[in-house]
DNA sequence: AATAGTATTGCAAATGTTTTCATAAAAATT
DNA sequence: AATTTTTATGAAAACATTTGCAATACTATT
């Protein structure tokens, strides 16, 4: 006569409650057709009654998926991120898949640690952020043949599959904007490029192509700064001290160019007479800012978006095999950019 | 002779390779001192060896925490919940949780679904954004008994957990500048009020306070503006338009009001002296914004930290009665407010 | 009316782990 | 040397579900 009381709804209650066997109720859920339109109506009203919540992990123990997709991500507090993410999620979400996210603070040693606290979970499929990770990482992918996907950067010989945009073209066409309007005299700022391959592959691009048309960057034009509004403006506005300034402001992305162009105006420089400014990325925010930034733009609307379906792609059918999307990058010409 | 090849290796497998139980697999896990040192070793040696990774599926059903919180924002591409988010989670992977994150666009019924299925997944606990939810998703709450934390608002008889601040006051507050500063002829700009008690907290003090001290803003001075650098700029760029417009901008937050900067400045209106604005947030950027921006700000980061500590404690007691915790909110006063 | 086919259901085995209980071996105590 | 205590391990049950198989009931066909 002691029913349990406290202990949560199983489907063996619902069951009884619906008086039917336990079989019949997972079938009403998982193949709805297969039972008897009436009986589900009963199993339905037992559900209710009983505030019964199906048990996920007690599902993927039956090799079925677990129905979640695992994204790990340096840091979400990044305008950039959160775009990517917030569109990879929508389209995973449409699909009936739940986010197991996790950050790792550009430590790559703590990604691989996040990675296989996800795998624990058994996650259907991994999203990762770039294709800069440890050997570790790559071989723990490979070993428990999961579907993976690096979002942000294009690769043509990436180890895994991929999403994103050519980050070196990129930097390359915002050189090419800046020689184009005839500067000379460009100072860079970079994000550290360490565990951080999209930085890399812009500064490498931009460097390049100035080398290329015979302008090299004096040290003292190189500037280093995090992807932090303050921190940039700050590392500006001691730059803009020094008597010999550039003419002109190659960032490595939009957040680092924002930074520059309010350090400007807070010295009292024109932007863009006194000094152009180009960033890479073109963020929310960037065609609003004035002057309106001048830019490369990274679809990362796009970018989110395909991951998200690509994943699913690889999950339903169980590939392995590196599939890559090359996403376009393009100048956006505004109005922080000239030459006088 | 066959041996299972192709599927994945279980604890058996792991069992079978150490020459030992699966218990003291398990144990040597969870119990690790309850194991000689010596077998200790050739489990690990066998793990490694088969690749094998734990089944927190598996574990979950023995009625073991699933290791999961669920997190449930309106969107991640909003700065600021960017930041609360990033925070929140930076303390649960310190503490051994994964995220189970979901969005639901502001849709307070499509919360409700996003909830049962993080439950199915048999989180832990779960976080909410706002104190604003409907009927089903505070009984599927309390029905399942489990930790739930409201973030981002306060109210001293919130149904469940919260951590956040007194958007009321922050409202206040934002009016009481421009009201200590003389101002009278205030505009008013906030996102869409309806499923958003933090807009909808933040108006209503606004307004309140600016009635008490007998000012009443005209319906052609309230300005609807959605959560977005841009479509904020244009609602602003037509609003200066009016030949009749007011001389201080009172904004529903840091996005908004950076919206409206960039209109006036577009315009050719000087912030402050022709237009004073004010935001609410405080979010990043708005310090180095020029000129740097006048807001109400609301500890986000601490907010952030705060949910997880509680969410962990929460889980940790098993207790399900409210806890509530104000965090403080205060003026900002930086450039963009004056009065001539 | 007999047969074949189909729709619906239940039983029992299986999934990968944890935990209780029992047992054996080793160490400590007398 | 005998006994007690401690340490280390394994066997088996339990967790909540799914699914293959078998059984039953119903429908359609001749």
């Amino acid at each position: 006569m002691v029913k349990k009381q406290n202990t949560k709804a199983d489907i063996v209650d619902v069951a009884r409650a619906a008086k039917v066997s336990a079989s019949t109720v997972s079938r009403s859920f998982n193949h709805p057709n297969l039972v008897n339109p009436a009986t589900r109506k009963k199993i339905d009203r037992a559900v209710k009654k009983l505030g019964y919540i199906r048990n996920r992990a007690a599902q993927a123990m039956h090799g079925k998926r677990s129905g979640t997709i695992g994204l790990i991500v340096p840091t979400i507090d990044h305008a950039i991120f959160a775009e990517v993410v917030q569109s990879f999620s929508e389209v995973l979400e449409a699909t009936g898949f739940t986010i197991l996210m996790a950050s790792h603070g550009f430590d790559l040693d703590r990604e691989y640690q996040v990675l296989r606290k996800l795998l624990e979970h058994r996650v259907d499929g991994v999203a990762l952020i770039g294709l800069n990770h440890t050997e570790d990482t790559f071989q723990l992918l490979e070993q428990q043949e999961i579907p993976a996907v690096a979002i942000w950067n294009y690769s043509d010989q990436s180890r895994i599959s991929c999403v994103g945009a050519d980050n070196h073209l990129a930097g390359q066409l915002a050189a090419q904007h800046l020689l184009a309007l005839g500067h000379q005299d460009i100072g860079l700022i970079f994000p550290a490029t360490d565990g951080n391959d999209r930085a890399l592959g812009r500064m490498n691009g931009a460097v390049e192509t100035l080398a290329a048309a015979g302008i090299s960057v004096p040290d003292e034009w190189r500037f280093e700064a995090p992807y932090d509004i303050g921190r940039a403006k700050k590392v500006c506005l001691e730059m803009f001290q020094h008597p010999h300034r550039p003419k002109a402001l190659l960032c490595g992305n939009d957040v680092i160019a924002q930074g520059a162009i309010f350090a400007a105006q807070s010295e009292g420089l024109n932007v863009p007479q006194d000094m152009s400014i180009i960033g890479v990325g073109d963020f929310k925010g960037s065609a609003e800012i004035e002057p309106a930034l001048s830019t490369i733009r990274i679809p990362a609307k796009n970018i989110g978006r395909i991951s998200g379906e690509l994943i699913v792609d690889l999950v339903a059918s169980g590939s392995t095999t590196p599939e890559r999307i090359l996403c376009d990058v393009k100048q956006i010409i505004r109005n922080s950019t000239t030459f006088s």
